[in-house]
RNA sequence: GGCCCGGUAGUACAGUUGGUUAGUACGCCAGCCUGUCACGCUGGAGGUCAGGGGUUCGAGCCCCCUCCGGGUCGCCA
């Protein structure tokens, strides 16, 4: 039977103490982590969100019935308990506990609760399956490891608030029920009641709530948004994700990518005592791909892309010749002394690997002691062996990879080979944190499913200043004033210089294939507003997960977030989704055509 | 939608060429124990080998299908 409280008040944490508290009489409330039964003498370890105390029921101490009462303490009871914080002495000292020099000897307790034996320990060993242990979320909270995470989430989540509130931000909240907008993500939608046939949609982002803010004059807005897409999961992907989303008036590009430096030299310092040297590096887009593959490079190792294309041109290897004459590149990445590090047969499976980027294939060249070996080498002439060697420092014991391919495929590739290499090599100092801006993108990418131009960062985002002739002639050139915020080859953050101008905004929906009536259609609302008066004005967002995740260094947002969904994005606790009663589904005007089993 | 990896007591795992009653550790239950802290000792319970089908004298193991989880490509303005 539980017991309540009956006017009990818990007077500290159960890890809040140091020696000098010896000598305290206190009430602490928790969760008995680990009971030790010697028979006339009961420790059980109590555990709150603080850590753990260990508390010592003894026969000679208690009563008979308070002592029989103690021995059916079991795993995850919850026990108020009050006593005196003793020193422990000599052998009785814990060196692996944080409070190993401290304990409370019980004179009175209550059994506030019982538990079932978990279906997993409530450790940090506990390797339970992941399922598992987000079937029971609420027990995988309890472990420290888990809390620790969740008070770091709720650490960086006050740093913000606290520092753009500082920097004059109003924190504004954004509707949930929204209108759908196309040229994003896939969107979560709501029916109507009120209205048959018609839905809202969850907001991928506050994106034009954000920007009419400012357009109503509150100049700097930011708020720690839901936001939510219907896109399929990976690791650093869920459903619904948080936001640190900002906007700011009267500003370019540099003003907004200083006072976040001033959030993130703050944010890192208050979380993780870590200095951030500000100006942080810009690396503009093109040179971003050229030398990382990839537009969020990791630049805590080498091993960067090397374009040799120049190099091969004249060789008549057909890989080269084709690669080049199709408008693609040929580029390498050179494992500086890893020759000893591949076997054969692991130099295959690179290629096996490189393919899932739609490579065609890998070609590789190891320059061991007893001579260089490569597949290729009977395709090459010894002036282009050379001439290879010269463009990519190839020396013994060094092995180079190469993929001809179009562009898009050869940074892919290479791209996502040299995370692999530096994965494998060991290359990646731990502790170290890069953050750069990744600047300049490209305003347009071309959808081969749309057969269209599609706005790489999205249709608000304003071009630069000097490619804005080149909007209509030449779309796959125009640069954009966005920029991404990359922490150790994760994409943190991005943001833009918004349009301002209902002209140029108008061009921008023709240029992405919208007639006028679709996109006054879509986006009246927002040209509307653009005819009273809107301030220049740009932002950005962070992912609040991806941010805690490497703040806390998690492998996945799931381990940041308090209850995170699976792969085929359901909820393994809730059950969500589910159906409904019919009653339901009535009132809101749909018909269900389809079931699962 | 594609590819790769995985699913065996409550949990984590082992399980040989297909061969007797499917093991080990932790946890759990009972008893003993006044300084444990990975407590110890003694005893005990606990299995739809993910599900279905097939091959075989015989399947945890081989084959097929399905389900579930993880990673990833596509997708994610």
């Amino acid at each position: 039977m539980s017991e309540f409280l009956g006017g009990w008040k818990r007077t500290n944490y159960c890890a809040n103490f140091t020696k000098a508290d010896a000598g305290r009489e206190v009430t602490l409330m928790g969760w008995a982590n680990v009971r030790r039964d010697l028979g006339a003498l009961v420790f059980v370890q109590l555990r709150d969100r603080s850590g753990l105390m260990q508390v010592v029921f003894n026969s000679t101490i208690l009563s008979k019935e308070d002592f029989d009462r103690a021995c059916t303490i079991r795993s995850e009871f919850v026990l108020a308990i009050k006593g005196k914080l003793v020193l422990r002495t000599g052998e009785m000292v814990n060196a692996n506990m944080a409070t190993g020099e401290l304990e409370v000897i019980v004179s009175e307790f209550k059994i506030l609760s019982k538990s079932e034996t978990p279906p997993f320990e409530i450790s940090d060993d506990c390797r339970a399956n992941e399922l598992l242990r987000l079937k029971y979320r609420y027990l995988d909270l309890r472990r420290p490891s888990m809390q620790k995470n969740i008070l770091m989430r709720h650490k960086i989540a006050f740093v913000a608030r606290e520092y753009f509130d500082e920097q004059n931000f109003v924190e504004i909240e954004t509707p949930i029920l929204t209108k759908s907008t196309p040229e994003g993500a896939r969107d979560y939608l709501v029916p109507s009641r009120v209205h048959p046939g018609k839905f809202y949609a969850l907001p991928q982002s506050p994106q034009l709530f954000k920007q009419l803010l400012m357009l109503a004059g509150y100049d700097r807005y930011f708020q720690i948004a839901r936001c939510f897409r219907d896109e399929d999961l990976r690791a650093d992907r869920q459903p619904d994700f948080t936001q640190i989303d900002i906007e700011m008036s009267f500003v370019e590009a540099e003003d907004v990518q200083s006072v976040n430096e001033g959030f993130l030299k703050r944010l890192f310092k208050e979380t993780l005592n870590v200095d951030i040297e500000t100006p942080l590096p810009r690396l503009k887009y093109a040179e971003a791909m050229a030398r990382y593959g990839s537009d969020k490079p990791d630049t805590r190792f080498g091993l960067e892309l090397i374009d040799i294309s120049d190099v091969v041109k004249s060789s008549e290897f057909s890989v080269f010749q084709n690669a080049l004459a199709s408008g693609g590149s040929v580029r390498a990445v050179n494992a500086k002394g890893a020759s000893a590090s591949f076997s054969r047969k692991e130099l295959d499976a690179m290629g096996e690997f490189v393919k899932t980027y739609r490579a065609k294939g890998l070609i590789w060249m190891n320059d061991k002691a007893d001579g260089l070996a490569s597949p290729i080498l009977k395709f090459l002439t010894e002036d282009e062996i050379a001439a290879i060697r010269k463009a990519t420092n190839l020396e013994e014991g060094d092995v180079l990879f190469i993929v001809a391919d179009a562009n898009k495929t050869v940074f892919a590739s290479l791209g996502a080979l040299r995370l692999k290499l530096a994965e494998k090599l060991d290359l990646i100092p731990k502790d170290k944190y890069n953050l750069l801006w990744v600047t300049e993108f490209p305003q347009f990418e071309w959808s081969e499913e749309e057969n269209r131009y599609m706005a790489m960062h999205h249709p608000f985002t304003s071009p630069m200043d000097d490619d804005l002739d080149r909007l209509e002639s030449d779309p796959a050139n125009v640069r954009a004033k966005a920029y991404d915020i990359v922490l150790n080859g994760v994409e943190i953050g991005g943001g833009s210089i918004r349009i301002h101008s209902m002209e140029l905004q108008k061009r921008m929906f023709r240029a992405l294939g919208f007639t006028d009536e679709q996109a006054e259609y879509r986006f009246g609302f927002l040209t509307d507003a653009f005819r009273y008066g809107p301030p220049p004005h740009g932002g950005m967002a962070y992912g609040l997960d991806r941010l805690a995740m490497i703040i806390t260094g998690s492998t996945s947002i799931r381990d940041v977030i308090a209850f995170p969904k699976v792969q085929n994005a359901s909820c393994p606790m809730t059950g969500a989704p589910d159906f409904v009663d019919d009653k339901q589904l009535a009132e809101l005007h749909i018909a269900c055509t389809e079931k699962e089993e």
